[in-house]
DNA sequence: TCTAACTCATTACCCGATCTAACGATAGCT
DNA sequence: AGCTATCGTTAGATCGGGTAATGAGTTAGA
């Protein structure tokens, strides 16, 4: 391991590709919504995936145990969370949503995903297949390191 | 306008395809570099185009005039950025990137398409086709509607 | 021409978000 | 039972950003 000099051509669809990744992302959060918080929206997804403890919460959204808890007080003020106790371990607090909050994801994702259909409505059929192919591509790659050498935690993509 | 319902398949690509590169965003955003701020490193890339003055990077960048200066101090500080006098607007201040400057985005997205490069380096010519292509649409979305409607100032992609 | 209005950047002050450190509360091990 | 580790919260400090007010400089009109 030490990837000694990728061809050019290579290096330059790393380059642009991310970019345009980078670009994309970038316009869906300045464009989009902004009826919440980013780092708001971005716990309510993981809490969409499945209910967690706050520890786990703060790990996956790489923030230090009180600011979670700061922003599940916020959270929970508006409703969109609830705090409960673990059965098993009284330690811990189970964080989960709120049907208010379920739908609170459910519009916003609605708004993104709008936002990226209208760019690509226009698009011929077969460079809408270019597209589906390349997102599956891309799909798999981020897939294959989730369980690779570093495993993070970082996947959801909906983040911030 | 109104987008009276796209096709589901439409729709499916439309919101897998976001989910992508949101999530290639993210990654590349949380895994790599971290030697600067992210909105530090935002303001040396707009830099990097071209210069330009204070209220130019503020509005680009979407923060208040007082904001920006305060950054700008801080990366003058890191000997990453000059301000020099307008000389034909005593009121503008020009701002531009110090040869260190130039060397901090040129390190960092060295890194960035790394971590791009080290994903794609396995696939087969053919995949890495479909994602040439891709990423040759997805340029050409971007650009559409950058004198578009909005006409917003995002677009550099290597923000925060 | 010279003053009034406007523009750009900075300074002053406040708010919100995050961090580390310290503190109960609960589990688990010996 | 008692000791230690873990989880969440509280306390205090720091940092980034926003609005309001200030000062320098330009532009336009009497």
């Amino acid at each position: 391991m030490s990837d000694p000099a990728p061809d050019p051509a290579t290096a330059a669809l790393a380059h642009d590709l991310r970019m345009a990744c980078m670009r994309v992302a970038r316009r869906v959060r300045f464009d989009v919504g902004n009826t919440i918080a980013p780092h708001h929206f971005s716990v309510l997804v993981r809490l969409h995936e499945q209910p967690r403890t706050l520890g786990e919460l703060a790990a996956i959204e790489q923030v230090s145990p009180p600011s979670m808890s700061r922003s599940i007080d916020q959270l929970a003020d508006l409703g969109y969370v609830v705090r409960s106790p673990d059965p098993d371990d009284g330690r811990l607090v189970r964080l989960s949503l709120t049907g208010e909050g379920r739908d609170v994801v459910g519009r916003e994702r609605e708004l993104r995903d709008a936002w990226m259909a209208a760019r690509i409505e226009g698009l011929s059929d077969a460079d809408r297949t270019v597209l589906r192919r390349a997102t599956d591509l891309l799909e798999g790659l981020l897939e294959a390191d989730r369980g690779g050498a570093q495993s993070r935690a970082s996947g959801s993509g909906e983040a911030r």
